[in-house]
DNA sequence: CTGAAAAGGTCAAAGAAAGACAATTATCAG
DNA sequence: CTGATAATTGTCTTTCTTTGACCTTTTCAG
């Protein structure tokens, strides 16, 4: 297992463990994990992003640390912002997948209409010979035109 | 014997021993096979298609992995029919809503999986400017993709 | 106030896989 | 025998991870 990995591992533990809301020391951290900091920079820039539902912020000098949120929303919210400010005209084959994962984590929709989608949007599904913009292009309407048949099945069933 | 299908073979006890998903290393197969990396390649694009009925995805980079999932499909289960002969390499806008109609009716897939595959292949979804030969394979790709996922969630629940 | 110490940030280079694809070789049907 | 198809190899590219050198911000002692 890669490195990057475990430190996911081990910050996503302390979240659950404790609350939404953690502080950490690089340094220290750093130094538990015999890597260099700017590893755990690397972690958080590639797996505590916004897309995977995480906000973080710092503060340097004597007594420094890095603060890391889980954002929450409810199920609609976060299908809503996705559809009318998250993906927009274009979306890449790699925020599709970390969107699609963090939708099911976060239980906005269930794990098996995630995976729908992101097979849908995978690369296999759209290897076809076309330039690859335009293919993010289709991933994004794809991506949306998908969500809201979901949102629409959830409502017929609540009322 | 060809080393192709001796490296096919071996992949295959390998799911059966193990389970439906296994993951391997590229260039240790290929050392341990003595032969090129891309070696693997070519048996995986020939051999473990999702018309064979499997899924791969992979990972680049340092500790990077081939990840191979086999759908367990019976030999005339309707989807694995739709996948390895009646799909194809294209599929028309209509032909897909009708196909779709077809295995919810008949129970194949759930009225929500039919309206998420719907979604996902319909004209709307897939209104980009290229050519509708294009599309009409990128439907079939689509298609294919979602059921091979749709089975395999199905299967995993049943043992 | 000021400068050293204590954080954390940035960026680029090195390393570690896997992918793409062209070129070559083997096999096989006719 | 020959042309087509399948298999094999090799080379170059892309992606992801890890490390290290250097930079910026903040605190705090004097």
């Amino acid at each position: 297992m890669r490195l990057s990995d475990t430190i996911e591992a081990f910050i996503k533990q302390m979240l659950q463990e404790e609350q939404m809301e953690i502080e950490l020391k690089r340094n220290e951290l750093a130094e538990y994990f015999h890597c260099a900091p700017s590893q755990i920079n690397y972690v958080l820039a590639t797996r505590f992003t916004p897309d995977h539902g995480y906000m973080t912020s710092s503060q340097r000098g004597g007594g420094g640390y890095i603060r890391i949120v889980r954002v929450c929303r409810s199920a609609n919210d976060q299908i809503a912002y996705l559809i009318r400010e998250r993906i927009g005209e274009s979306l890449d084959a790699q925020s599709a997948q970390v969107l699609c994962a963090q939708l099911a984590e976060s239980k906005a929709i269930s794990l098996e209409d995630a995976r729908l989608i992101a097979a849908a949007v995978s690369p296999q599904a759209l290897s076809v010979p076309i330039p690859e913009g335009v293919k993010d292009a289709m991933r994004a309407k794809i991506f949306k035109t998908m969500l809201l048949t979901i949102a629409r099945q959830k409502n017929a069933l609540n009322g």
